[in-house]
Formats: C-alpha cells, sequence, structure tokens
DNA sequence: GTGGTCTAGACCACA
DNA sequence: GTGGTCTAGACCACG
C-alpha cells in the first residue's frame, strides 16, 4: 500500500498517516490480519521520525483498528473493526456538523452534497471488491 | 445569537467560533448584512482574549464570509457569500474523506450516513426559514 | 466629479479621498482654479466624518496640491502642482520598489510592467485633453 | 540576507519584512527552496516580538512564497512563485494608480517614470544573476 | 470606541 | 527546538 504524506499539510502527519491507513482498511487494501511493517522500517520508509509512526500506531490500537502483537508485530485487527458506539457517532456528528454548514453556506444543495458522499463511498468502496 | 465555547476541547478556540459563526449564518440566525459584536465586547461576552476573537474574524473577513465596514463595523457580508470554487471542492474532499473511510470500517450503510446528511441538512434549514 | 469610496477597503478614508482628488487632478477634471466643495458639504455628500474630509484636505494643502482660503475657500492650487522634489522621488522609490519586486517574483516582465503603466498614463492623460 | 528594519516607519513591522523578504526572492538572493530562520530566530536577531515575525510569514504563506515544512522549517516555495492571477493584476492596478496619478500631477513624464521603473527593474534583476 | 499593531510571557502539540 | 495557540496589557490610527 501506497503512503502520501504532505509535510506542508496543516494536518499532522501521525494524524495523516492515520487517516491513510484507516483509508486502506476501508478500501481493502488492507485486509483484517495483514501485517504492517514495524514502527522503525514504516519510520524509515516514509523519512519520518520513530515517535511519529508509534503516535499513529497507538492511536489505532487504542480506537481497535490494530493490535500490536509481541510476536506477530502489528496487524490489522483480525476480529473486525471497532463498532459504530454512541460515542463514535456523538465525533462523527462533531466533524460533520461544520463541513455540511459551510456546504449550506455557500449555497450547496442537498442532492449535490449527497452526491458527492455517494461519489467518495463508490470510489471507496470499488476498491474493496478488486482487493478481498 | 448563543454561542458555546468548549475550553476542554481540542479545537481551537478560534476554530470554534468561526465553525459557529458560519452555522450561524447557514442556518438563517445570522443573516447578510446583519452586524457582528466589536472584537473587544465579543471578546468579554465569551471571556476569551480579544485576539482570540480577532483571529477569528479575520479569518472569516479572509474566506468571505464577513466583512469589515469603517462605519458599521463588523456585518456578516451582504454581497452573499461565498461560491464553490475548485479550490472549495478540494477541500471538502480533503475533510470529508477520512470521515466516510472511518465510517466504512466501522461497517456504516451508505443509506445510514446519507441519512445523517439528511438530518443535519434539515436540521440547519429549518431553523433558515424560521428565521428568515 | 463623482468620488467613490469603498467602506470596506483596507485604506483609510481620508487616504482613498485624497488620491481621487491627486487622480481627479491629474486627469484635468479638476484644473488649478477650481473649487472644490467645504469639508461640510463634502462630509455630508459623502457621508463620512467631518474629521475625516479635514484630514485629507489639510493633508493636500500640506503637500501643496490645494489652498485654503478663508473667503475663496477650498480651491485647487492655481499657481501650479508641487514639484519633483528630492523628497519626492524618495517617496515615489519607497512606493515603487516593493510593488516591482513582487512583479518580478510572480514573472512578470519588464515590459509587461511597462505597457500596464503606460496604458495608465494614457487612460489619466486622455481624460486630460478631453477636460481641457 | 541582511534586513533592516525602520521602527519609526508608518509601514508596519511585519509589512516591511515581508517587502524585504520578497525583494530578496526577486533579487535572488533568496532561492526557491532556500529556507528561512526560523520565528524565534528572526525575531531575535531584529530584536521584535516573534508574534510580528509570525505575522510575516503566515501572510507570505497564505499568498504562496513561502512554506511551512513540517520537517525543514520555513523555506521559500521550491515549486515556485505565485501566478499572475487576476485578483493580482487588480491589486497591483490599484497600487499603481495613486503612484502614477501623483507623478502626472507633479509634471513627471511618461518616460521619466518608465525609466525609473527600468532602473528598478535593472537593479534587482542585475543582482539576481549574481545570486544564481 | 473601533480595529490594527506590537510586546511579553506562557503552554502545548509536533517531530 | 519548532510553529501554533492563548492571555494580558499597551499604543495608535481611524472615524
Amino acid at each position: 500500500m501506497i503512503i502520501r504524506l504532505d509535510m506542508q499539510s496543516e494536518l499532522p502527519i501521525y494524524t495523516q498517516l492515520m487517516n491513510q491507513i484507516i483509508e486502506g482498511i476501508a478500501s481493502g487494501s488492507l485486509q483484517p490480519g495483514e501485517s504492517l511493517p514495524s514502527v522503525r522500517s514504516m519510520a524509515s520508509d516514509l523519512g519520518v521520525n520513530l515517535h511519529t509512526v508509534n503516535k499513529t500506531y497507538t492511536l489505532l490500537k487504542q480506537e481497535g483498528f490494530i493490535l500490536v502483537h509481541r510476536q506477530k508485530g502489528v496487524v490489522i485487527n483480525p476480529e473486525g473493526m471497532p463498532e459504530i458506539t454512541a460515542e463514535y457517532e456523538h465525533k462523527l456528528h462533531g466533524q460533520l456538523k461544520p463541513v455540511v454548514a459551510e456546504a449550506i453556506c455557500r449555497g450547496m444543495s442537498q442532492d449535490q452534497l449527497l452526491t458527492i458522499i455517494k461519489d467518495m463511498y463508490k470510489q471507496i468502496a470499488h476498491g474493496r471488491k478488486e482487493n478481498i
């Protein structure tokens, strides 16, 4: 899986890395049980600090996306992904609300926005079939 | 218009303030041409430093949501809101993609997500009618 | 002579007013000896504060563009315009340098910039003939 | 690169600093990809507050002259300078018009003004060759 | 009284 | 050590 980091982005590197791994899982290019590079090798591959990769893995583990085995190393959680908890729904609302509000301000219709979401779903889920 | 700030949030205060003003515009509780409190009074109302409010206003001004009239003070842009530019669409995609990806990971169906968006649209646009 | 003020501009009103009067003189729509409205009437015409017009007139007088007679009121200096002093050349350099530097940065050729200046000269001087 | 600030000038410090960095880029003494001092070190070198330098950098970043690399720090935009957009041309006109008008008022011929611009171009572009 | 600018000093997230 | 954020307090230009 190819990872692209933008060193000029306002998003911290560890966040970009997290997002891309989650997108990888969503698209199926990273399958449950599949192993991820060690902290050291990932860091040297990407040319970033150990701490940065470490933080990414720690957060992904906390949320239940990955497991860190002492022997097998880092793997995508083979028992499946975290559930849709109330806490998650709350976070989701908090993330979406300002985005939707700005879209409305700029005069984007509900349909326009829904179409963008659908396209995004298709684009990601499409890869899913190919990769399974 | 009532503004609520969470001083424990990871989001900077000026971002929270920006979001709430944009939501206020989207919901119609802030109408184009309407004036906003001065930096100083807003700051003292919210119990934050005037520089924090100043940063919010500066950013909203740059994006075209508000403008600073030398006589009327700070007002919601009476000429309407910023357009849906290519730049904005790019930003929108960047904001939505990780959110959609995580939703897919957690097994949320496309319809579930679309429903959440629709509800959010309705909730905001509903206030719009009331306030007009 | 029509004066347009932009209340949203970053330039102070008195500066905009000054610039437009100078442009009026340059284009010939304001002739030496011609009289300008009194501070009070100019202020009420434009809907601005007395102090603002006063400041404009004071500055124009200091630089020699206008005279303030106790009886005739405010007139464009009938003895002609201020000279090209060393002080003025210094100011001119200071104004042009950052503008030229940014143009070069953005890859504007010398000819492109000179063409813009020539066009501007023509546009202003053209009015001059019509108005004389 | 040597930077000179005039603490008595009517121009804000952050504007003077901005102008000089842009002039530095135009003259080639600051090359694309080259890194700039950190906010703190620049501030202490110049004897100004770090927020002042910060504002300069923020503005230069917004206009695309520099970018903040998470590893290399602040660098002159290696992908080249911002383009000549319609927005920029509008700003340029607004900056030049009052300057040209005053020059005409004072009886400066078109050729005199063009010569000044050419000299300025040569002076800046001359350094460019030496520095490349 | 308004926004704009500047200073001083502080904490935090990031790498 | 870096930039980003926040606070407190000050002066000035503007209207």
